[in-house]
RNA sequence: GCCCAGGUAGCUCAGUUGGUAGAGCAGCGGAUUGAAAAUCCGCGUGUCGGUGGUUCAAUUCCGCCCCUGGGCA
């Protein structure tokens, strides 16, 4: 798998935390001269090196890389922002004709990127903030309230949903089930030749090079980078401030753990992540993705 | 060698005044439309350490044995 070669206009990789997605994806832009456009979430983040397993300088000295730690952790990142990023991109060396790889771990990335997310208007901050302060139980009866449509499709434990359709109704006076109606646009169009790759290792090797991992990035410094994130005294509630291995390391720092212990709970909650990301891409893919089952 | 406390789910433990047992964590399955490494939903059969006895019935009571802590020698 080390030395894969595709000619494909554009090869998208996906796969679970740990399945070989940065080392393919080098090894399949570096042959054609091609560049590598990030689908991870977390990836995204600047000051979130070392625990989200971002490409190093050797790699990217490789080959060109885009849409890596270009965001500051105080910025609250999403899908929406995360298309607006990588639209121009695509545009860009498909006009140069260049081999583009997007990969990560990010389905839902992935299914935007292929239309799978309706245009909606921007919500004002105001009106955000407005329904996060709320109690959380009483969102779901004010949602059925409001949107008794939306409400019905979500489990009334299922605030961050519920909020998300109170916001959107709020501004927009439409049901999230209305927006939802309408597709977005497929950054791929028809003529272009697409390779999709989904990596899927057997669940007990990934569960082995997560624990492998998660020592090496402790041993890289990642007390140290969640130490430093810290300082930067922002809400834990950002999106960066819950990358999996902060919330951990930050209760050893706080003395709340031991290290053995954190490191665990870090393992233990990658193992999880990378099983909720399977069951994505077994369930939302389709036929078109090649397995690689490694 | 003697005394005490334990041995129950992968782990930590609860419980059964005798009617074959349940929590947390882990694990497994699923959902997923601007926080997605997020958020949420569902799933609990395991020689109750072994063996003999009492009993209609033992994981529970009794005897012996094994193992793990701690104490005394």
């Amino acid at each position: 798998m080390g030395s894969m070669k595709f000619d494909e206009d554009i090869v998208l990789i996906a796969g679970p935390t740990a399945s070989g997605k940065t080392a393919l994806a080098l090894s399949i832009a570096e042959k054609s001269g091609g560049v590598i456009l990030n689908a991870d979430s977390m990836q995204v983040y600047s000051e979130l090196k070392i625990l989200s397993a971002r490409p190093g300088k050797e790699d990217e000295a490789r080959c060109p890389h885009y849409l890596f730690g270009h965001v500051p952790v105080s910025e609250p990142y999403s899908v929406a922002r995360w298309l607006d990023d990588i639209a121009p991109l695509i545009d860009r060396f498909k006009r140069q004709r260049r081999q583009i790889v997007v990969a990560g771990g990010t389905g839902l990335y992935f299914t935007a990127l292929l239309g799978g997310l309706s245009p909606m208007p921007e919500i004002k901050p105001e009106i955000r903030a407005k329904w996060r302060v709320r109690a959380k139980e009483a969102l779901h009866d004010e949602l059925t309230r409001l949107d008794p449509a939306s409400a019905k499709l979500f489990e009334p434990g299922d605030t961050q949903r519920i909020i998300r359709a109170l916001e959107v109704f709020d501004t927009t006076g439409v049901s999230i089930t209305e927006w939802q109606k309408h597709k977005g646009r497929n950054l791929l169009c028809d003529d272009d030749s697409v390779k999709k790759l989904l990596l899927l290792p057997p669940r007990p090797m990934l569960h082995q090079r997560i624990e492998t991992r998660f020592g090496q990035m402790v041993e890289a410094g990642a007390v140290e980078e969640v130490q430093a994130l810290l300082a930067l005294g922002l809400s834990r509630d950002l999106p960066a401030l819950k990358a999996i291995g902060v919330p951990q390391l930050a209760s050893y720092l706080a003395g709340e753990l031991t290290l053995d212990e954190a490191m665990k709970r870090a393992i233990a909650a990658t193992r999880q992540y990378s099983k909720r990301q399977s069951t994505w891409f077994r369930n939302t893919f389709d036929a078109d993705w090649q397995v690689i089952g490694d």
